[in-house]
DNA sequence: AGCACGCCGACT
DNA sequence: GTCGGCGTGCTC
């Protein structure tokens, strides 16, 4: 008898085991590790993954698989293990590993129905279920049967059942095509009745198409007649018809330009030459291609794909989302054509399931996409890259909070592949492995065409201020808008939104509008003429009086990019002016066409918040300015002055790209602030020896490993008190040379109407560290569950906020 | 997570 | 005496 190893889709420390189920005879062979199966668990019937399987189970009583949801495993063997890793490094449940691993769709949906068992017996039961069998536990809440239901169930003449429902459709499409051969197709047409040319017609299509597969309107399109006449010929068997799995292919329609390899620099060359070498002797090695912006880093990655494809290997690249633009996906398309597969958040649940599926059939050789794309099903990986590698999107801020390139490494080591991480700002975590000797590093500190990086200003607002200027455009900035206006050049503003955001303010009292849930300023919105709650998303109307003295001075402050619009429209009324943020690029396909205006010409002034930071590549553009350098300097985060540096620098590649060079006007009020001194000066290793130097005396990475523990509850004091347990916790079981920070509120103190507390571990060396956090976990179990504690543990958080 | 079981207050 | 509140514990 064969035993299966369940995770049941149960997301709660409590079920977060395997459950033994007897696999019926009749799948013995069928049910295999990695699929998903469904099983009854208590009275319900849920979905499960079968982590293994096994001969005989301690457990009596076994009850049965219900039946098998795959035909073949959704997670291979590797997938599996790598599952098993996740949930132990991250500390979260297998179950949510697991599901992060595959497509949303393959996520289960349950319904739950009452079924009518009387036979109709019953007249009480003829209006509740009105001529039906069955009707849906909602329904029959709503209209307040249940009580009624309930007692009848006790009887026996109604039952519950449950249903496991998949939300992956695959989409089928008929397909018309000739099952004859040459010769039986002559002899048909010979037969065809005198009056009937057209079906003639059709068979002399399929003489010339033989293997043609096509819908049938295409068909009859495409030869030239009704549907009528295809029918005919399917009736009399001529033509047959297929049900047929169809893609939806998000990029339908377009046209890729074939491109070749490009040939190389010298720098490139070099650089080059030992990601070849690892890639052919199959070495397991990780590269930190240091490059800076426009040096051509992916022309390396396509030259190095192309390598791993002629080994008949496969390939992953990680793209941060906010770049993964058609811009960017042209360039892997229009080189590898169909190989391509591309998961990001911009396409349906049906059309990523849609792209896994092409990838687990072997269709699609390189995987291009975000974050999540480190989990496509390749089986023979020939290499990793992951593109911005410094960018913080790679770390997944919710269970399981993993980082993409602690999976990149891990399954690096299962496919004895090498790893690219490239940047022109890498994470200082990284350069230090890289100093190390951890990672090798490759270097590229030339553009290509040997264009200069383009000259930064750094304007001190501070002056402009006590120069009378009270504008958020400095003279200088201001000075040059006009001039590229009047050589029809193209400028790209940032506004850096981080930590700063619109809110609204009473001028005589200084009354802010707060969050009813939330501890922090609620934002204003212009668009909707609302304030929102970023945090949890409550809405409310901007007051015309202040609140709090009466007052009708209440206006809103920050500097919105909305405002910064309308100001160039005050000053610059000739400029046209193309403004992306959150607001503008809410609806699917926004941001791309956007850009695309902006490349066109349409618009001499792109204007937007991070978003338009990364991966813009457009020759015109001679001129970058960055309004406001330094509002995320200020941010309680110890990463601040490393996100600041590497923003400035990013923004400033924009410039200057192409025949045109380049020039960045930055604007400050902290212009003597090493990051902003550096990123102008665009010395990277300046500045990570100068950052390097801050970490080691705050204790924080890379010299010290960070864990981030924070508490949740309704009530302040349950919270406090229990942060106060765990750090005590903690602080009898870390070694000597580790430290516990905490607990004190978090930045944000109170969201959704859940007091927070934060407590940091900062250690070294702890290698049983998991191991505690898991006891920690559990011991605090019975509080977590009845007594809405909520307890979320960071490995390596990114942000502390 | 759901659901059953079980033990205490306000009703027919 | 019974209906129903939600604390506790279990699901192979």
């Amino acid at each position: 008898m064969k035993i299966a190893n369940v995770i049941v889709d149960i997301p709660a420390m409590q079920t977060d085991k395997y459950f033994d189920y007897r696999i019926p005879e009749k799948w013995e062979t069928a049910i295999q590790p990695g699929m998903r199966v469904i099983v009854p668990f208590g009275p319900r019937t849920i979905q499960g993954f079968v982590a293994g399987i096994k001969d005989r189970s301690e457990v009596k009583n076994l009850r049965e698989i219900i039946a098998p949801q795959d035909l073949a495993p959704v997670l291979n063997a590797e997938l599996l293990a790598l599952g098993d890793w996740l949930a132990k490094e991250t500390l979260c449940l297998k179950i949510s590993a697991y599901q992060a691993m595959l497509p949303a769709a393959m996520k289960a949906k349950y319904e739950k129905r009452i079924k009518r068992q009387d036979g109709g017996a019953n007249p009480f039961l003829d209006e509740v279920f009105k001529g039906h069998d069955e009707i849906s536990w909602k329904e029959a809440q709503q209209k307040g049967f249940l009580p009624f239901l309930q007692k009848e169930a006790k009887n026996g003449s109604v039952e519950v059942v449950y249903e496991v429902k998949s939300k992956a459709n695959k989409k089928t499409v008929r397909l018309i095509f000739c099952p004859l051969s040459k010769d039986e197709l002559e002899k048909r047409m010979e037969e065809v009745p005198k009056n009937a040319p057209k079906q003639k017609q059709v068979l002399q299509f399929f003489l010339e198409n033989p293997d043609a597969k096509m819908a049938s309107p295409e068909l009859a399109e495409t030869a030239g007649v009704s549907r009528a006449v295809i029918k005919t010929l399917l009736e009399k068997g001529w033509l047959e018809e297929k049900q047929e799995e169809s893609y939806r292919d998000p990029y339908a329609g377009r046209q890729f330009q074939k491109s070749v390899p490009h040939a190389l620099t010298a720098e490139q060359k070099q650089a080059i030459g030992p990601v070849l070498s690892a890639v052919r002797e199959n070495r397991n090695e990780t590269f930190l291609l240091f490059g800076v912006t426009g040096s051509g880093k992916t022309e390396i990655y396509l030259q190095s794909i192309q390598e791993v494809l002629n080994q008949g290997k496969e390939a992953i690249v990680l793209v941060p989302e906010i770049s993964l633009t058609p811009q960017m996906v042209n360039r892997f398309k229009s080189r590898f054509g169909k190989d391509v597969a591309v998961l990001h958040s911009g396409l349906s649940v049906g059309e990523k399931y849609d792209e896994w599926r092409k990838i687990t059939r072997k269709e699609a050789k390189v995987v291009v996409g975000a974050r999540s794309a480190i989990f496509a099903p390749l089986e023979n990986l020939g290499i990793i890259i992951i593109d911005e590698e410094h960018e913080n999107s790679y770390k997944q801020e919710d269970n399981p909070r993993y980082h993409a390139r602690d999976v990149a490494l891990f399954r690096s080591k299962n496919h004895h592949c090498p790893v690219i991480l490239g940047s022109a700002t890498p994470s200082l975590e990284s350069f230090a492995r890289a100093q190390k000797g951890v990672y090798t590093l490759l270097k590229m500190g030339k553009r290509m065409n040997n264009h200069p990086l383009p000259e930064v200003s750094i304007v001190d607002m501070r002056e402009e201020l006590r120069a009378g200027n009270r504008s958020m455009f400095s003279r200088e900035l201001f000075e040059k808008l006009k001039d590229r206006l009047e050589k029809k050049q193209q400028t790209v503003l940032l506004l850096n939104k981080r930590g700063y955001s619109s809110f609204v303010m009473c001028r005589d009292c200084g009354y802010v509008q707060q969050c009813p849930n939330c501890d922090i300023s609620l934002t204003y919105h212009r668009s909707t003429n609302e304030m929102k709650c970023h945090y949890c998303g409550y809405e409310t109307f901007v007051p015309a009086t202040c609140p709090e003295c009466g007052s009708s001075h209440i206006r809103y402050f920050g500097t919105g990019t909305q405002k910064v619009e309308e100001e160039l429209g005050r000053l610059l009324p000739e400029a046209h002016v193309i403004r992306m943020d959150v607001d503008t690029t809410g609806h699917k396909g926004a941001h791309e066409r956007m850009l695309q205006s902006f490349a066109n010409g349409e618009a001499d002034i792109l204007l937007g918040t991070q978003m338009i930071a990364k991966g813009l590549d457009f020759p015109n553009i001679t001129l970058v300015g960055v309004l406001n350098a330094d509002t995320m300097l200020h941010l309680p985060d110890f990463r601040a002055s490393e996100k600041t540096f590497q923003l400035l620098t990013q923004v400033s590649g924009r410039a200057g790209r192409h025949q045109l060079e380049g020039e960045v006007v930055v604007q400050t009020y902290t212009p003597e602030h090493y990051s902003i001194q550096f990123a102008g000066e665009q010395d990277y290793e300046r500045f990570y020896r100068q950052e390097m130097r801050m970490r080691k005396v705050g204790a924080y990475p890379p010299f010290y490993y960070l864990t981030l523990i924070t508490v949740s509850h309704e009530n302040v004091m349950k919270a406090m008190s229990a942060a106060e347990k765990i750090a005590g916790f903690m602080r009898n079981r870390v070694s000597g040379g580790s430290v516990i920070l905490g607990p004190s509120a978090c930045p944000v103190p109170r969201v959704k109407n859940r007091y927070r507390y934060q407590c940091l571990i900062k250690y070294k060396r702890e290698p049983r560290l998991n191991e505690t956090l898991s006891v920690l976990l559990e011991h605090f179990q019975h509080q977590i569950a009845s007594e809405g504690l909520s307890i979320a543990v960071d490995v390596n958080p990114n942000m502390m906020m």
